[in-house]
Parts: structure tokens; C-alpha cells; sequence
DNA sequence: AATAAAGCCAACCGCGCAACC
DNA sequence: AGGTTGCGCGGTTGGCTTTAT
């Protein structure tokens, strides 16, 4: 029995709002102040659901808003948050004064994540795609036998969704298990295809710390970069085991218990870390690695405790194994790229 | 100029959580 | 203690705009 709609969707307008329900939920709210959102709509004279006036308000009309576009600074910002907490836009929002969280979420989907692809960076873990790829090649030739961990799965939600990819399978045999090679375009090579003269070497050589902040929001933060410049869409990422492979448990479980502790850390680190040294993701809007304003994550701590508590929002451990999200993976790929299946591929 | 494709963003949806009764 | 309600969140969709062909 799910929960009853907080209104009756039928009788009440949907869309895009118009300039006079603007001014009237406006005027309401400046007058009367926010209150119940429910009743919002009945006295301030709006056919709309609560909602949708709180949706409007928080998102729109709200006086402190900016509408403006994201500065460099903000987007430095917004890089490094998503590196340490992943897809928390409610938390990377209210660390920049007049955005909200929607705002940052567009701007991160519509550009930001291109940017970082454009650049040989993954937008999930922050890390070179090169240096996932790698990953993903060494743990897809674990021989067939290897123990998994029977217990703490993690979720194998995976996704038809069409992302853009640079990994090419390169085989005649479709099965899985036996010993594998797979082709990998590397980012160096996909930027010399592409002629893409803004790429700052340096991103290639800095190579993150194997247990660096990935943000755990790979499962579900899935939806499709268009950013097919020079290669087939790429699949989404796979969730990335533990800097520690003795870790499984500790990877999948996470421990929930330290949420507040990691909430509370948030706000310490942000003011920790506006000297701190700087990222990859520091160096994205200017280029020479000068970053302004950008605060900066330090690897492995604070970044991986959002970590764990994302796993442990996000994540339903008793669905299926890290392996199962592989060979689904491996899977996608070979229905993807049927065209990268007839050359030479061992397992 | 017409059409298709891609980009963009406002709005919606459903869920989890917490407050309240 | 358990049910109800409202809020806030992240993910997704729909449709308008812009760009490419």
C-alpha cells in the first residue's frame, strides 16, 4: 500500500507556471510568510499542489536566488563536492549561496560532466579514464574460480541507458570467465583523434590515490552524458571496489551509524579545505592548476565517510554481487558494440 | 528555409525521513 | 508504538530553444 498523493493530480495544473501564478504565490509567500506548502496553493489562490508551489518557490521565485551563470569558482567547487560526496546537490548547494540544489544538478548533467569527459576525467570517480579502464580490465580477468564474497552484495542496478564509451571489445567469444583482454582507448589517444588542444597533460600523469574519494553514486547516477565527441557511447561505470580488496564487507556495508558524524564533518572540511593543495578537479576552470576559490577534498577521509553513507543510502546490499554489476556490464558492452566483437579477443 | 538532432532546464515523481498525533 | 502527514532529496521527464545538416 503505497502512499496516498499529496493532492488531486487531476484537478489541479501541471506545466510550466505563468507570470500571474508567479505573482500570486509570490505575493502570498512575502505576506504570509512559508507555512504549510499543502495550504499554500487553497490561499494563495493557485489550482497547483503544494508542491509544486514549494518546487517553484525554492527553485525560482526565492528572492536570494541567482540567475546568473555558474562563475569558474563555482564550478570548482561543484567539482570538487561531487568528488567527495557524489550527487549530494543538496549539500554541494548550500555551499553556494543562491543556488539551488536543482541548479547545480542541471549545471553538473549539462556541462560540468562533459567537461570532465572531455578531459580524460570520469565524472563518477573523479578519477583518469584511463586509470578506470585499467581498473576494470584487472578485475574482469579474475579467473573464473576467484572467491566473492557471498554476503554484503552490492547492487546490481544496472541501466539501458546509452552513455558514452571508450572501451572497445575486441573478441569472438561472448562468454565470460576465461582469461580476457579488452582493447582500451586511452585517453591519450582519444584526445589525439579528437585534436583536442585544450587538454592539460598534467591530468593524465596525476595518478588519485586507489582509495581516492570516488563517490559510490555510480549505481545510480547512471544517466547519460552526451558526450560522444570521438568515440561510442560509454557504459556507466562500474561501482568500484575497495582501495582494500580485504574490505568487501566494510565497501558494501558501510556503517550508518557514523551519519551524523559525517554530517557534522561536512561542515568542517569545507572550511578546512579552502587551502588545501589542489585536484585534478581544482584545476578544470583555469587550467593552469591556480585555483581560486576551490576548496579541495583530501583523499580517503572525509571524502570516503560520504562515501560509506552514500552506500548506505543508495545501495541495497542484498540485491546481487559486485561481480554480477561485472558481468552485466560485460554483457552491455558486447550488446552495445557488436561491431567491436569480431577481432581478436582472448579470455 | 526546413527539418532533425542535441542542448538545456523547469518541473514532476517517488521515496525516505522526521515530526506529529 | 504505530499511523499519518509534510518536507526535502535525487533521479527523471517533457518541452522549449539552439545548433547542425
Amino acid at each position: 500500500m503505497g502512499r496516498p498523493p499529496c493532492c488531486d493530480k487531476s484537478n489541479v495544473k501541471r506545466g510550466l507556471w505563468t507570470a500571474e501564478e508567479d505573482a500570486k504565490l509570490l505575493a502570498h509567500v512575502s505576506k504570509l510568510g512559508i507555512g504549510n506548502w499543502t495550504l499554500v496553493p487553497k490561499k494563495a489562490g493557485l489550482n497547483r499542489c503544494g508542491k509544486s508551489c514549494r518546487l517553484r518557490w525554492t527553485n525560482y521565485l526565492r528572492p536570494d536566488l541567482k540567475h546568473d551563470t555558474f562563475t569558474p569558482q563555482e564550478e570548482d567547487l561543484i567539482i570538487n563536492l561531487h568528488q567527495a560526496i557524489g550527487s549530494r546537490w543538496s549539500l554541494i548547494a548550500k555551499q553556494l549561496p543562491g543556488r539551488t540544489d536543482n541548479d547545480v544538478k542541471n549545471y553538473w548533467n549539462t556541462k560540468l560532466r562533459k567537461k570532465l569527459y572531455t578531459m580524460g576525467i570520469d565524472p563518477v570517480t573523479h578519477k583518469p579514464i584511463s586509470q578506470i579502464l585499467s581498473e576494470f580490465g584487472n578485475i574482469s580477468g579474475l579467473p573464473n574460480n576467484h572467491h566473492i564474497p557471498s554476503t554484503n552484495m552490492i547492487s546490481s542496478t544496472t541501466t539501458t541507458t546509452t552513455t558514452p564509451a571508450r572501451i572497445f571489445y575486441n573478441n569472438n567469444n561472448n562468454n565470460i570467465g576465461t582469461s580476457h583482454q579488452f582493447q582500451v582507448m586511452t585517453n591519450q589517444n582519444l584526445f589525439n583523434n579528437n585534436n583536442n588542444n585544450n587538454v592539460q597533460p598534467h591530468f593524465f600523469n596525476e595518478v588519485t590515490s586507489p582509495c581516492s574519494s570516488s563517490s559510490s553514486s555510480h549505481v545510480t547516477d547512471l544517466s547519460s552524458p552526451q558526450v560522444a565527441l570521438f568515440a561510442p557511447p560509454l557504459p556507466p561505470p562500474l561501482p568500484l571496489p575497495p582501495c582494500n580488496s580485504n574490505n568487501w564487507s566494510e565497501f558494501f556495508l558501510g556503517d550508518n551509524t557514523e551519519d551524523q558524524a559525517k554530517e557534522n564533518d561536512l561542515e568542517g572540511f569545507l572550511l578546512s579545505s579552502s587551502s588545501s593543495s589542489h585536484t585534478n578537479s581544482s584545476k578544470l576552470s583555469n587550467g593552469n592548476g591556480s585555483d581560486q576559490n576551490g576548496s579541495n577534498i583530501q583523499e580517503g577521509q572525509f571524502a570516503q565517510m560520504i562515501n560509506n553513507d552514500h552506500h548506505h543510502h543508495h545501495l541495497q546490499p542484498e540485491n546481487s554481487s559486485f561481480v554480477d554489476a561485472i558481468l552485466d556490464r560485460d554483457s552491455e558492452l558486447r550488446a552495445a558494440f557488436p561491431e567491436f566483437l569480431d577481432g581478436s579477443f582472448e579470455y
